[in-house]
DNA sequence: TATGAATGAGCCTTCATTCAT
DNA sequence: AATGAATGAAGGCTCATTCAT
């Protein structure tokens, strides 16, 4: 997978936007993610993107257009794009090399991740408070990619390649490690230096033996 | 330590709350937790304690001030604590036991965050955008507790019970499944119904396999 | 006279005022002359008397109370008696000595001044935009007194020992400059020592020379 | 310097106003002036000027930034202004007339008073209370138009047209004897009668009997 | 398309005042 | 006599949003 570096990939409508719609979107994605939606003035979006304020109001409906139109792309497009390219990676390898396997879905998650960041930042915190956004994520995962992975998964436990404990669970601890490694790295120090190469490395690791049906 | 269940274990300070001063601190977590703080207005505290909006202000200096109170203990206190007892328990067992000491920690913090669930809700909201809550995590590991965290890793290490990896990533690792765990059961997706027993009990078993010094 | 520099003088109602009510009288003669009246809360009263914010509800009706109960005995009592003094000072003297005479009104007005410059400070600034109390200041002035000054004033130009101007015209010269004397050192540059000797002798001198009926 | 009629010579700053920013600063000048600044509320001067409140704070940071909008130019500028012509006079015209002099500084700042009676009453009120405002009534005498005012009272002095007195001192008089009669009659007994000519006419004739260096 | 002007609603906070004890 | 608890009203200020141009 060529992972979501590109803006357009990650918001394939914003291929339409203006200039100025564009600015104003950017803008509002940089200052929702410094400083939080409910912190964030649709002054100070104006005032970053160089427009005046009422402007805003001609491209978006809302304030909270702006942060639908950030976040909606994510979970009905994005999250399904992402779920369905890992399935199909793993099963056209077909491969049953669980360390390999890990290698290629832990580095690919890092990557897109790291491109992303500022809108990952911004959906996490809604995530917590905004309803309506947490069913947009389990309505996010297409019922074929669901079977996708569970067909991949057992697929590597019928070659015992994986131990064998239930599917959603071993999905979660390969989620929870990219996940606590990322967050931990770039939201809670994200001032500190840190050796990447070997911390991932390490991470594979752990899953791998983790993950590894041999006691 | 007997972690979690109390109130007052995570709010030693609120035993000299009057009633008053306690619905209002109540109220404030409760609507905090279910909207954030700054989606919520004094207005509605005031409302859902029961008592009128002027009265806030009395008992506490400011709205960020009931925040504080709330977020405080948990950096000034809570934390240290933790990590004390982290340390303190495989010190006082004098054991090099890895499965026995996950066992203990993973369960010991398990319990804590699901009896004080809507304040880490808050914590970690807040974590996301405000600096200098973010600084008051770093300075929240006393110097000692750190020093004794890293000593009995070092003990597992010498040992041979206990992988050679970097210190702060082992913790990340055991922080990162724990925390990865409870999120996904309960932030994400609070509503879904799943074995605890069996998943805690792989959790553990999983960290096992990935710290076990023996490839 | 025996110049002002008793508290009982200035307030004679004050004596049958309790321990209490005085520690908030005199809490708030002190506040409202350092911050002036709006600037000052009953809550900062409260604390300075040492009392409890209640308590001032009992002894004055109001906060407007205590600023009355400073102005009223102004207007009404010490006001009036200081000028009935004041012609009196001279009518019993039947000095016609311009010199002697402003040397006695200055000094007497000086100290007067002095020994109750917060009230006064509280004074100016309610004359200023509280038309009720302004109007107090006009009904100070009993008629026989005014009566008085006027006798002694003429009885100083019969005897060719002031100049011929309207007498209100003098008594406004005469207390334009004990007045600007004392606001330009106690209000305006209140941190500026000074040598009063000279300058209040300096003050007498030029308005003796510039009242004096000789060109 | 052609003193004092003009609202623009007293706010230069106010030429580029808008209309509104203009009603919005009238209504507060002519509030603050009847009611004192912490008595006038922004929403009255909002009623007062026809405009919703929030508008206010468009076009002044504060309701504090309208006070010193109000208050700064009389420091920065006036001020200055004033007793930089206060030297200049003297210097142009080569004259050691203290007469003349005298006639000239009076009738100036008495039209200038009159015309700016609101705004001035305003400063003095404010000058009771607030240490700030009072620092830029001593920050507001230039060193030059201080050393140039020294100079022509020196010059006065060795020409033997003015008495030998400290020169703070020699200010003063002046100063409390032109304040004096503007408050007097316009602030103390605002609606009384008075020919002004004739007293105006003696109250230079007092001030250079005064300071006249003939005993 | 773009803006400056304007606002209603709401927010946090203070304050004088009342009441039960 | 004295207080702590409590509040209604108002104050300054911000913000998302509308409108005329």
């Amino acid at each position: 997978m060529e992972s979501g570096n590109s803006f357009y990939e990650l918001f394939p409508d914003a291929k339409n936007f203006s200039q100025t719609k564009m600015d104003i979107f950017k803008s509002a994605i940089q200052l929702f993610a410094k400083s939080g939606y409910s912190n964030t003035s649709t002054n100070q979006i104006a005032k970053t993107a160089g427009i005046s304020e009422a402007l805003i109001f001609r491209y978006f409906k809302n304030k909270k257009g702006i942060l639908q139109a950030i976040i909606d792309p994510i979970a009905n497009n994005i999250l399904p794009d992402v779920l369905r390219e890992f399935s199909r990676e793993i099963l056209h390898r077909q491969t049953a090399n669980l360390n390999q396997f890990l290698n290629l879905v832990v580095n690919n998650r890092i990557k897109f991740f790291k491109a992303n960041f500022p809108v990952i930042k911004i959906y996490i915190s809604e995530i917590l408070y905004d309803d309506s956004i947490r069913k947009q994520v389990l309505n996010a995962v297409p019922r074929d990619v669901y079977q996708d992975f569970n067909d991949e998964i057992n697929y590597l436990k019928q070659n015992n390649a994986i131990i064998q404990w239930d599917n959603n669970q071993i999905f979660r601890f390969i989620f929870s490690n990219i996940f606590g490694y990322l967050v931990s790295h770039y939201v809670v120090f994200p001032n500190q230096e840190w050796n990447e190469k070997v911390e991932v490395s390490n991470l594979i690791d752990f899953l791998a033996r983790g993950l590894d049906p041999v006691k």
